[in-house]
DNA sequence: TTGAAAGCGCTACCAA
DNA sequence: TTGGTAGCGCTTTCAA
């Protein structure tokens, strides 16, 4: 069995109380008293044992909160599941979670959430954020009272929050566009198409795309269509491209809208000559990848940015410890026909 | 606070101790002072404060014993953290974790440090395995004795191990033959490269990936050669095969080597017009991604595998639950130049 | 500044 | 078949 604070106690000719407040710099322990508890822990290579932390820690009941928007989509179904899996393994430690979802995007909603959960008594809540001005500002408020708020998913960049877990979304372009060289090593002509021109993430992963395109002479970009996250639309660009440029081989969708294009492609009989590149590894992506009408899909790692946010949260609120940096960016997965099962 | 058994205890108007029986049913509760107990419980959405039990199992002990072979190797060192974090975290769960690594495959050390754990104690081992006769032996008095064996990385299949947590090589096999074909839309010449011809794992890396280019007609392949996880030999059979065949497009090889293969082509000065498609990120794998040698890079979820193991060995110890599954695959990760960082 | 003791929720043991 | 109780390691009162 490990050193416990009782034999520290007794080694020093104290009680297990003293041993406490030395070790944690409570304070109220005369300096030379605190010094030679210190030291016997040090030689003893003592570690507080934190089943026992938990117990006490149960009693005085730290609670966290989690807010979702888009909770219908796929993707935020598995960042839901990541935030279980966190309010499970946080209650070992005496942690309670409460998990809220909010149908598609509503800062009114979101702010109306932040109220009940800070009634609730959450210490720290974890927010699939915007950045729109009303909860920025409610971020810095919260901020200045002391409950620390981790964004996940989609940011408030210029709030105060703790940090941000999510898909660097940028990057992730670049990497698309690593794709599309390696499958045109002749070069070809690129369409890509984004979601809304001013949603943050669908933007830099058109910006990364384009930038890393950029000195590939031999690939020709055509000017990027906003779809506005709709298959009727992507269609009607993608076929009217096709209709214009027989010579395309490749078409680029930041957001929703890649059935659209795959009907396109199949409606214009040019499957398997034109590629495509697509997000998020969802249940129609996958049918997609199967068949062959999506070459590629990036994937984020939903998981992750459901849990993280609130292990960050524990951490920071209990020893203080903040997140390593402000950016924590997830992984970028490039899925394909043979590994998007859900084995995983 | 939630409900606890002491609640149920007066609600039942028995003690403590019988709700304890009747709700794990360890016998000695008539049935039907159980069946109250058990309404009760129901109803109240009863469920055991793990943190209570967690400070009663810390004292009964249980412990748990992990094995690494090939530890000096950077994919086992990314499987050791992942143990680490286990047997962090199981630790609040009461559970203590001893790590052993040994250098290099070696059956005998490995059946030497499995006595040792189990004289420390350990309950349950998580082993990377090999199938050699003498191992899988062991693990079969291991499991007749009661203590459950998970493999990790590489397995035993033929022995009574309780699962395996580890890549499926065959369908890693494929996602690289898939590559090959989004990279070579129009055909090519393709040299496979394996490492030891009587290496499970690299065998079904090499028919995954040949079975899938099978009735690719278009892509032409060369026989396999092995190349004994050695980079002169690599480069030896490269060259050879460039001057025979000037029209190569694409290296694909399953193990070590990978340096020679991209050391040839530079020699032979093809570099950017060969692809290769390599395994496991480690740090030169990194370097060659970004210097554009290497294609692709096929990455195990190395932290997963030095993880679950030893997470299922706990469940199944203390809940009886086996896993769902024999043969837990962990995800295939595709790494390119873009999405090969380290910030994951 | 220090000590003593309570108590978190659970399981195991012993006694009835 | 049951009840009672000790005790895990820690923090936090309350007293001294």
């Amino acid at each position: 069995m490990a050193v416990t604070s009782q034999q520290i106690a007794e080694l020093a000719g104290v009680s297990r109380g003293t041993v406490d407040r030395a070790l944690h710099n409570r304070g109220r322990v005369s300096p030379e008293v605190a010094a030679r508890i210190q030291k016997i822990a040090e030689e003893l290579g003592y570690r507080p044992n934190s089943i026992g932390q938990a117990l006490v820690r149960a009693r005085q009941g730290l609670r966290l909160g989690a807010i979702l928007q888009s909770a219908e989509t796929p993707t935020m179904q598995d960042v839901a599941v990541g935030a279980r899996q966190a309010a499970e393994e946080l209650r070992l430690s005496g942690v309670e979670v409460e998990i809220r979802e909010i149908q598609g995007r509503d800062t009114a909603k979101v702010l109306r959430q932040i109220n009940e959960l800070l009634d609730w008594g959450a210490g720290g809540l974890a927010i699939a954020s915007n950045n729109t001005p009303d909860l920025v500002r409610r971020i810095d408020q919260l901020y200045q009272q002391g409950v620390p708020v981790a964004t996940f998913n989609t940011d408030a960049p210029d709030s105060k929050r703790l940090c941000f877990v999510g898909m660097d979304s940028y990057r992730a372009g670049q990497t698309a566009a690593g794709l599309v060289r390696q499958m045109l090593p002749n070069g070809g002509l690129v369409l890509p198409i984004a979601g809304h021109v001013n949603n943050g993430a669908h933007y830099s992963r058109l910006r990364g795309f384009l930038d890393a395109l950029k000195d590939a002479g031999d690939i020709q970009l055509l000017p990027f269509q906003p779809c506005f996250d709709r298959d009727d639309y992507a269609h009607e660009i993608t076929q009217h491209t096709l209709r214009e440029n027989p010579s395309l081989s490749c078409v680029y969708i930041t957001s929703n809208g890649q059935r659209g294009v795959c009907r396109a492609i199949e409606d214009e009989r040019r499957k398997g000559r034109v590629r495509v590149v697509a997000y998020d590894l969802n249940e129609p992506n996958r049918k997609l990848l199967q068949s062959g009408d999506l070459s590629f899909v990036l994937d984020q790692v939903a998981l992750d940015q459901g849990r993280r946010p609130l292990q960050i949260l524990y951490h920071y609120l209990l020893n203080g410890t903040p997140p390593e940096k402000e950016l924590l960016y997830t992984d970028i997965l490039i899925r394909t026909k043979y590994n998007s099962g859900d084995e995983a």
